[in-house]
DNA sequence: TCTGGGGTCCTAGGACCC
DNA sequence: TCTGGGGTCCTAGGACCC
């Protein structure tokens, strides 16, 4: 068996925490439940998602009745022992936050990383001794003190490295009775390499399981010896991060899904139904670009760089038309009326009558908004005026919610502009105009 | 998963420049 | 011109995560 001497990798002590079930045991919490115990399920039932899609269910749901995350409601078991309860996604990030800022008892607060709306990534190794005789202790003590207050359980990977903490977290703390784990690089033979379910492993999906697979790569183990050429040599730069993983080094990989900074913004929607005309989709493409501007507007940003991406329908795949994803660069802007000029220009350019069921906006390249640097072509006082127009209408759609402020032509056939008013990341967002 | 939504990173190939 | 080679930027598409 090969060896590798680690005295040169960091031997840091980072906890990687996620909240048991998130929306599930927040509702739970809500209805005086205990969040293992109960038998409750998160649905959204977004006109767009087709009859329902559930987006958590609790232990005991998953156990009990075989529900999964993202399973649609159609083929939930029908049972009134199920506890439905519709999505409160501001809510969640209510409790998110509280999560956090007990985190931050913990450790200092730039040593707190929220990764995802239940996962964050701690870097204890400064302040541990402080709260405990062992890291394991220190984990249990945040553990009850988020009970006790919030009544969330949650769970822990401890590794010397980030990446070993969310190996331990997702191998080892999820199948833990105390809901804890911890990884030393030496248990990386015993714990890590043992495993065949390849995409079961963070940053190996399906496709890259295959072709593993076809490669001859069966498990961890096999990955960890193969030849580090030859896999650079298949995957690139994917390769060699994947075989420092299978010896839980860890390579900047997580360090760099964990540093907040936000290169763009998007949003996207699957239509209710299939669309085929032009207005209706005009004003679809309108609407996201509508949204996509004031959040860019929202975080003071200007972007130089827009795209739209549109999915044809499932029929149109069978002709071999998957879609199109097209982008052009553009005077730094967060002006609504500039960016629907574009993404209408994009969408005449590549649409070709095709039936559609996917449409998505994404702004990149962004750049804070200090000056803006007017477009030649365009008059310096119409400019100032419809960034004032943009902002009031920020300020109103954020006071009253959007529905009361969506163009007339939102009000014809295709807008979704008025369904959508209050979702958040596309589902119910609990607020009280909605 | 016959369609959730919001993100990040990587790559191949083309355009363009020196 | 039946021309070399290196570098950078851009685009479209793929893969993954929660």
């Amino acid at each position: 068996m090969l060896e590798y001497n680690y005295s040169n990798e960091p031997h840091g002590l980072v906890f990687m925490i996620d909240s048991k079930s998130f929306y599930a045991s927040v509702e739970s919490v809500d209805r005086g439940l205990n969040p293992l115990k109960s038998v409750l399920v998160v649905m959204s039932l977004a006109d767009n998602t087709n009859g329902g899609l559930v987006l958590a269910a609790s232990p005991e749901a998953k156990k009990q009745y075989g529900v999964s995350n993202v399973m649609r409601t159609r083929d939930v078991p029908r049972t009134d022992k199920i506890i439905v309860a519709e999505p409160r996604m501001n809510y969640y990030i209510e409790k998110n936050v509280a999560i956090n800022n007990i985190f931050k008892e913990y450790s200092a607060e730039e040593d707190v990383h929220p990764y995802s709306i239940d996962e964050s990534l701690l870097d204890m190794e400064k302040s541990w001794r402080l709260f405990g005789n062992t890291p394991i202790e220190v984990a249990q003590r945040i553990q009850k003190e988020v009970r006790d207050q919030l009544g969330i359980y949650l769970t822990v990977g401890i590794g010397d490295n980030p990446a070993m903490a969310k190996l331990a977290l997702d191998l080892g703390a999820k199948k833990s009775p105390q809901l804890l784990s911890r990884w030393h690089y030496e248990d990386i033979p015993q714990k890590l390499w043992p495993i065949t379910d390849l995409s079961s492993v963070w940053s190996i999906g399906k496709r890259t399981e295959k072709h593993l697979k076809r490669m001859g790569i069966n498990s961890m183990y096999d990955l960890a010896h193969t030849n580090p050429y030859a896999i650079r040599e298949e995957l690139g730069v994917i390769g060699s991060q994947l075989f420092a993983l299978s010896w839980g080094i860890d390579r900047s990989v997580i360090r760099q899904h964990f540093t907040p900074r936000s290169k763009s913004y998007g949003n996207s929607q699957v239509l209710p139904r299939d669309y085929r005309t032009d207005a209706e989709l005009r004003v679809v493409i309108r609407e996201l670009t509508e949204q996509v501007a004031a959040r860019i507007r929202k975080h003071k940003q200007l972007t130089k760089c827009i795209s739209l991406s549109v999915g044809f329908s499932y029929h149109e795949h069978d002709l071999g038309h998957h879609g199109f994803s097209k982008q052009m660069k553009i005077d730094a802007t967060n002006q609504t009326t500039r960016l629907v000029l574009y993404t209408e220009q994009l969408f005449e350019n590549n649409w070709n009558g095709e039936e559609v069921r996917n449409i998505a906006v994404y702004c990149t390249h962004l750049q804070d908004d200090n000056a803006e640097q007017l477009d030649l072509f365009q008059q310096m006082e119409i400019s100032i005026k419809q960034r004032k127009l943009d902002a009031t209408m920020d300020q109103l759609r954020k006071r009253f919610g959007i529905k009361k402020l969506v163009k007339l032509s939102s009000l014809t056939e295709g807008g979704t502009a008025i369904q959508r008013a209050g979702l958040v990341g596309g589902h119910r967002g609990g607020n009280a105009y909605e």
